[in-house]
This record gives C-alpha cells, sequence and structure tokens, in this order.
DNA sequence: GCCGAACCGTAACGTACGGTACGGTGATGG
DNA sequence: CCATCACCGTACCGTACGTTACGGTTCGGC
C-alpha cells in the first residue's frame, strides 16, 4: 500500500518477534493455532497478546500485514531497454511471483484469509488481495509499459496483458497447492516455467518476430 | 472418478435433501455451519446426521462428493474436426469453466477444501482436487488430442497445453474471487474472457494461419 | 530504596459446539 | 393390537478455546 508505514513505525521489534512466533505457528498449524500457544511460543503473555492485538483477529491480521510489509519492489530500470533486458526482466518476475506462490509462507497466508473470506469480516481476504494478485499487477505494470513504450510490445489494456501473463505463468499452480497437492517443483521446473510463460507471453504481444 | 457410483446408488432421496441443506448452508455461512443448523434446515435430528454420515467431517466429504457426482462430462465429436468447430468446443469449454469457477457453489467448495487443506485430514482438498483442476484436464485432454489428430494444433505434451489453456482462461480470476473480492463476471465478459483465451491459445498452438 | 509501568505465567470463566442419550411418533408387518 | 423400525426433537455432556483476572517479576525514573 503505498503511503504505508515501515514495519519498524507499525511493530516494536518484541511485537515482530511476536508475530514471527505466530507465522511460524500458522505455517506448522493451519489457523488452528491457539493463543496459547502463541503465547508459548513467544514467551509472552495472553494478556499481552490482548493488550496489543485486539483479539485473536487482530493477530492474525497483524501477522498478515507485517509479513506483507516484508516484500519489496524491484524498480524497473526505464533507460537502455531493449528486447533482450526487456525478456530478462520479465523471466525474473516470473521467478519471483513462482517461487513466493509455491513457498510454504503464501500457501498458508492464502488459505487463511480464504478461510476469512468465507466469514463475515473478510479483511484478511482483503489484505491479502491487496497484497498479492494486486499488488504483483501494480509491480508488473510499469514493465509492460516500459516495453510498450520501446515498441517492444503491444496491447491495448494494461490489465488485459498483465492477466494474461499471470495466467501464462502460475496456470493451475496456486490452486492445486492450495487445495493440498504435495508437489512442489524445484528450482529449475521453476526456471523453465518462468522461461516458457515468458516465450508464450510475448508471441503474442510481441512486435518483433519473436521479439 | 470413472466406475463411481451414481448419487442414486450412493445417497437416498432423503439423503439427497439433507446434503441439499448442508450445501445451501455452506453456501450462505461458510463452513461454520452446525450440525444443528443443518438438522434444522434439513428439519432432521441430529442422531440422524450421525447415524448416516458419522460425524461432521462425513457430513462435509458427502456433501462435496454429491456435489461432485452432479458435474456430467460432455463428450468430444471426433469425426468431422475442422478448425471452426474446434474453436467452438474450446471456447465453449472455456465458458463452462469460468461460469463454474465463479459461481457460488464452485467458491464455496473450493474454500471449504481449501480450509481443511491446511489440517491434517485433507480429505477434502483431495476430492475437490480430483473433481476441480484435474476432472478439468481429463474433460479437456480428448479436445486437444483430437484437435493434434487433425493437424490443428501442434504441442508437445498434453499436459503443458493443457495447463497454459487453463491459465489463459482462469487467470487470476478463481484466486481473486476465493480472496473475496465482490466482483463477477457477467455472461457477456466470460464469452468475451472465452474467447480471447481460445483466440490466444490458437495463436501459441495452432498449425494454421491464427487457425 | 520506592513507585508505577510493562510484562510474564497461570488460573479461572463463559460459551459455543461436536457428539450422545432418550422419549415420542408415524409407518409397516404379522 | 402389538412389535419393530426409522426417524424427529430436545435435553444433556464434555471439552476446547477465546477472553479475563490476578499475583509476581523486572526495570526505568526520582
Amino acid at each position: 500500500m503505498p503511503g504505508g508505514l515501515s514495519k519498524e513505525e507499525l511493530f516494536t521489534p518484541r511485537q515482530q518477534q511476536v508475530l514471527t512466533a505466530a507465522l511460524d505457528l500458522l505455517v506448522e498449524q493451519g489457523d488452528r493455532l491457539t493463543m496459547t500457544s502463541v503465547a508459548r511460543r513467544a514467551q509472552c503473555s495472553k494478556e499481552t497478546l490482548y493488550k496489543w492485538f485486539g483479539d485473536r483477529d487482530g493477530l492474525l491480521t497483524a501477522t498478515v500485514q507485517w509479513q506483507a510489509l516484508k516484500v519489496r519492489v524491484p524498480q524497473v530500470d526505464r533507460r537502455k531497454l531493449d528486447a533482450p533486458s526487456l525478456r530478462a526482466s520479465m523471466e525474473q518476475f516470473a521467478r519471483d511471483l513462482l517461487t513466493t506462490l509455491c513457498g510454504d509462507v503464501s500457501i498458508t497466508l492464502n488459505r487463511l484469509a480464504i478461510t476469512h473470506a468465507a466469514g463475515e469480516g473478510s479483511g484478511l481476504g482483503a489484505i491479502v488481495l491487496e497484497n498479492g494478485p494486486l499488488a504483483i499487477r501494480l509491480r508488473l505494470k510499469p514493465v509492460l509499459e516500459a516495453g510498450r513504450d520501446a515498441r517492444l510490445i503491444r496491447f491495448e489494456q494494461t490489465e488485459e496483458a498483465y492477466r494474461s501473463f499471470y495466467g501464462l505463468v502460475v496456470r493451475d499452480a496456486q490452486i492445486r497447492l492450495l487445495l493440498g497437492e504435495a508437489h512442489r517443483p524445484e528450482a529449475r521446473e521453476i526456471n523453465a516455467d518462468a522461461a516458457r510463460a515468458v516465450e508464450q507471453f510475448l508471441k503474442l504481444y510481441g512486435t518483433g518476430p519473436l521479439a
């Protein structure tokens, strides 16, 4: 979220320790972690948890927010953009995306947010939505538009191009992992997938002879 | 699942009424439905629920299985396959897929399965996985291979082609809906998306001049 | 050395809900 | 008419867990 606070401003170091413990427990045992288990793992009292975070939901929300603050947004270099460097940028992007989505933390937090989105508040769903798919779009957008400005790719709407790229990269991998499929791709597969996705994207949207 | 029982063999009419009630409640209030609420809605006793389904998890599993039995698999006509009919088949397929995934029932059951996949058993995750992404692959496979046999499209592995098609069709729509995004596409948007996805797929895998 | 603030550890409370027991009722069959 | 069966409705039990309360400890400030 633009204009947001950094994690140092939002949470004290001690609080970050607590949130780390909560995230670890979340990854280990899903969202049936108890306040007692978090307090024990973080070596703090339940009273402190409630004082700091209000209630269980507040703790989970803070954990998700805190994790979201950790993703950094690398900026694109808009100068000297040629076909190879655009391809490299996009492949790097695809690799990062796949690696993140296949990681334990992403799977855990997406599951948590989806579980909560079923209920009433769904504040968690909104947070993950903003820091997941929507943040990805925000990060990819300048890359795509730089490519368009350099006449390397062509598209009507950035939104459309972004979504096609997302689909080509992620395909059904995320939903299968969320549903509990055991297989996790290795680095080699991720690299291959990223290369293939960019290749296909450039075939669809590239201007040059296969870009 | 091939060789499985039909829903008439698996569940009595009365039991199907109960499962319908359970599914309705699931759609209405997520998986925090209680056994009591199901019994009340279905006008049956809790004792009967436990006698029929064992425990809460058994009831949820039966509900998902029962819903899964309802999806029928339309067969492809392998004769007289030309470019327009292949395109039409794939567009129909894409429309069906998008319409299903954007529906309340699909969203609810996928959320339920994802929630349970976080825990231990994850039997639900496996069921939805088999009847969701994997069943889609099974259904699409003959279409793709018929297209390949007719020299209309070209690919090395059916798996690869299937996954690319899935990505082009679904993109980030499903994860966004699961995370609670309110927007549901209308029929017009779904038609447009299906047409675009097939167009793109044929550009990537077609043999002819834009098939 | 004293005070209050912040925090730990633990015990206790309240409640929601999964699961069970049991009495009552209508249908079927002899 | 009675026995059996399948089921409804409801009261009840056990427990897990969120939440609160409270005594004890550390630590910074005066």
